[in-house]
DNA sequence: ATTCATAATTATGAATTCAGAATTACATTT
DNA sequence: AAATGTAATTCTGAATTCATAATTATGAAT
């Protein structure tokens, strides 16, 4: 339908973000098989860069390829969640404590002020949920490593796919920034251990909410 | 030539493993532009599979796709191994810590048999880095998480991108089995600080002796 | 001689085609 | 009717072909 615009990415790209979606909303179930045709067929490609796209998806672990039977979508089992949940906890808790030690004043502001627009969001979930993405990613682009940033933003993947335990609990969003707010507060003082600590908090009390 | 062998893996894996050991060797320099039809032609293969393998090693981040301009080689800065080597610290240290506290005896005379081999390894250098290899990656395995073990693999990669820093300084062999010993030690005792902090030395001491 | 415009070449991105493996459907035999 | 062997179909993996963007080469004009 729409054959527009002067395409700056990759069709692969953006071949492999819809697939994402489609894998995190069940439109692909976990464990289903792939059918290239169909699929194809209905994004009006060819299967070459649908293909493409699964081999990036089956990097990031969100597929699974079998020889001569195709691609699946992966089964992630409340052990994977468990194991990819300590892996981030790790990744960011590492990340805030980098920051709390390197960061300077305006970047503290920055996050400060990120909080502050966090605690007036707290009626609207959804602008909730999306300032909170940005905060920890700031905490990691600040953390100045393009190799964790990678591996987190993959790891945040899987972690997608099964979104059914959601985040938010009763006063859980309450909850979730206070924690920041200590993590925040370590930063800025420049307390290391302190703001490992507390990020670490921050991941224990969101799984325990999950389960 | 050799059209052989009953393929019981895709052949884009293939080809992904000899372009990673062509990017190793430097017979792919950093930076370089990838040639997809001189090396097709050269694998005697088409562009499909390479094109594959390709997209798999970006997701490595070996290579580096630019629209419409190919693939390159990755260049890896010194910031970049720092950068990767503190991941590789931080995720391996939690695994020692770990196996430490989950570890069953089986297990842990595992371990240390591996690491007397090790020690009876110390001559032959190139059977010391097979057995080391070994140590670090039995330890991932027994503190069982899949995730660790992809991105520690990923990682590992990249590392071996600029291998030129060498590990072997004189007496870094004798000193690396110590170093192992003390992890060892600690993950026997089940000691899950210690065993973190040893695994955390090790890496200090690899770091220092690689600059 | 230098610069700008245009033509030719080259390489990427994507579609299509082809070969062969795996599954399914069918038929024959007991 | 069940089972086993064979034919038909389907789908994956890979090669080939095609279209277009980017680069290089060529030539005209100042």
């Amino acid at each position: 339908m729409s054959e527009l615009a002067l395409k700056q990415r990759a069709l692969y790209l953006d071949v492999a973000e819809l697939l994402r979606q489609r894998i995190y909303n069940r439109e692909l179930a976990p464990g289903s098989w792939i059918d290239e045709l169909r699929i194809a067929e209905n994004m009006g490609i060819s299967r070459t860069p649908l293909r493409e796209a699964l081999k990036v998806l089956a990097s990031e672990g969100l597929v699974t390829m079998k020889v001569r039977r195709g691609a699946y979508v992966t089964e992630v089992s409340p052990a994977d969640l468990q194991q990819v949940y300590h892996l981030l906890c790790l990744l960011e808790s590492d990340a805030a404590a980098v920051v709390a030690r390197d960061a300077d004043l305006p970047q503290k502001a920055e996050l400060k002020a990120l909080h502050a627009k966090m605690v007036d969001s707290q009626t609207d979930t959804r602008r909730f949920f999306e300032l909170n993405e940005q905060f920890h990613m700031r905490i990691l682009e600040l953390a100045d490593n393009r190799w964790r940033i990678q591996v987190v933003n993959d790891l945040r993947k899987v972690m997608k796919v099964n979104r059914q335990s959601s985040l938010l609990k009763d006063g859980r969003v309450a909850a979730a920034i206070d924690e920041h707010a200590a993590v925040l507060n370590a930063i800025i003082a420049g307390d290391a251990d302190m703001a490992q600590q507390a990020m670490q908090v921050h991941f224990d009390q969101g799984l325990k909410a999950a389960s």
